[in-house]
DNA sequence: GCGCCTTGTTGATCAAGATCAAATGGGAGA
DNA sequence: TCTCCCATTTGATCTTGATCAACAAGGCGC
């Protein structure tokens, strides 16, 4: 774990939650966190723990999962630029969620309490983070509205056609991590996910292995019945 | 439909979204809004429609609920005094969620652009407003992981100890609302509610109709696998 | 290059929950 | 008090997805 003071990031300053806020401000926040490498496979913090830090994922790939006794289900996969687990430190209260890194990934460390205070002092970071809370809730109730209103193969349908959009619409493109990692977010089992793969063959998927391909963008979507409210512009 | 302007509503200033503001910033707010009657069954916005009031259920019974094109799902039953669909309402983007009167209900309709000035300008509530979205966003983060990793009768056992734990602990108590409104909310059919209470009996749950009495509460509790964390103080 | 170990796939069976159908029962209105 | 109506319950069957088992396919170290 390698430690380093942060020269300039321009990439975090340009974020949603950092870009409005009062420049001196900014460099406190920045000044008072750590950017540090972490392994793949890395356990970052255990759901119950106090928050202690802002993440925010500058490069590699995490995952949030909550546990349950018997099994664990993920609830998130985080790509960079982003920052999670905001809610559990602007409300200093213990994760909902652990983490656990799924590549080799640069994380900047944010800690709680410098947060919390910059944000008292600066509206316009409160206002981003108020903005971004908001986001945030309406990302849950759409996942959670797809989880009871879709089925498996329509999940995976509709989670390809989301991801596709975010990465600027190709057609064509790489699932990042584990398909047993994607099984758990969507709600199945490795086992259905493979099978929900076969059921949109016939639906304008080609898949084969990591690679994806939407061939008819059209019959996809009508067939994993898109949400009625278009994704937020963010 | 009955309108009136609010004279002093004493229960809507100790709400945590608005305890702290600037006395004069939340007589603004109040005057700017309406206090408003609804009969029972009645919708009041609909998925879709950009967000143009802020709600507080001052009385009565709400539902929130998604629609798909086949059915439709319960995301959330308010209870009074709440506020709900602040999320859609702080960002200006459109409700995710459909409304709808489940019993005659006093409304606090509070406009979006109004809320949102006043925001702005009032730190309080700007924190009050974040603080309360954090908690929104958790509790969702429990919604999505109570669906993903318990079985329909363990969701209704843990949904019977929450409801129990919020209104004072008491072991009888009576269910609010229809019970095809919980078995939606709960994610499962009307007729697999009533075997669910039926699979409670063997946990300590007796129930009469809408009358729901916890015997046990400890082997209720064993049985529907409580949350690691406990819920979040409001 | 070879074998091993992990990951993904395919097949067979099982369990949970949905659907369809019919009966029960409680409350509102006559 | 008596009906009628509608929500709920109960029963039977069907569908979806989970589980169990076995196999294929890479990727990596030796």
């Amino acid at each position: 774990m390698t430690f380093m003071r942060i020269g300039e990031k321009p990439e975090i300053a340009r974020l949603p939650l950092f870009r409005d806020m009062d420049d001196a401000m900014r460099e406190r926040v920045l000044s008072g966190s750590f950017l540090q490498v972490f392994p793949p496979q890395l356990t970052l913090f255990e759901i119950g723990q106090r928050a202690d830090f802002l993440h925010v994922l500058v490069d590699g790939l995490v995952e949030l999962y909550a546990a349950g006794d018997v099994r664990d289900t993920t609830m998130r996969i985080v790509e960079p630029v982003t920052s999670y687990i905001l809610a559990a430190v602007i409300n200093d209260m213990p994760y909902l969620m652990s983490a656990r890194t799924l590549a080799s990934s640069r994380i900047l460390l944010v800690p709680a309490a410098l947060m919390r205070e910059v944000i008292k002092r600066d509206t316009a970071l409160m206002q981003a983070t108020m903005h971004e809370l908001a986001l945030g809730y309406r990302d849950m109730v759409r996942a959670l509205t797809d989880m009871k209103l879709r089925q498996s193969a329509e999940r995976l349908g509709h989670y390809l056609l989301e991801h596709s959009a975010r990465h600027g619409d190709k057609q064509e493109f790489e699932l990042s991590g584990e398909k047993r990692v994607l099984a758990s977010l969507l709600g199945m089992t490795p086992e259905n996910l493979s099978r929900a793969f076969g059921t949109l063959k016939a639906h304008g998927v080609a898949a084969r292995g990591a690679k994806i391909r939407i061939e008819d963008r059209a019959a996809l979507s009508a067939f994993s019945r898109p949400d009625p409210v278009p994704p937020d512009q963010r």
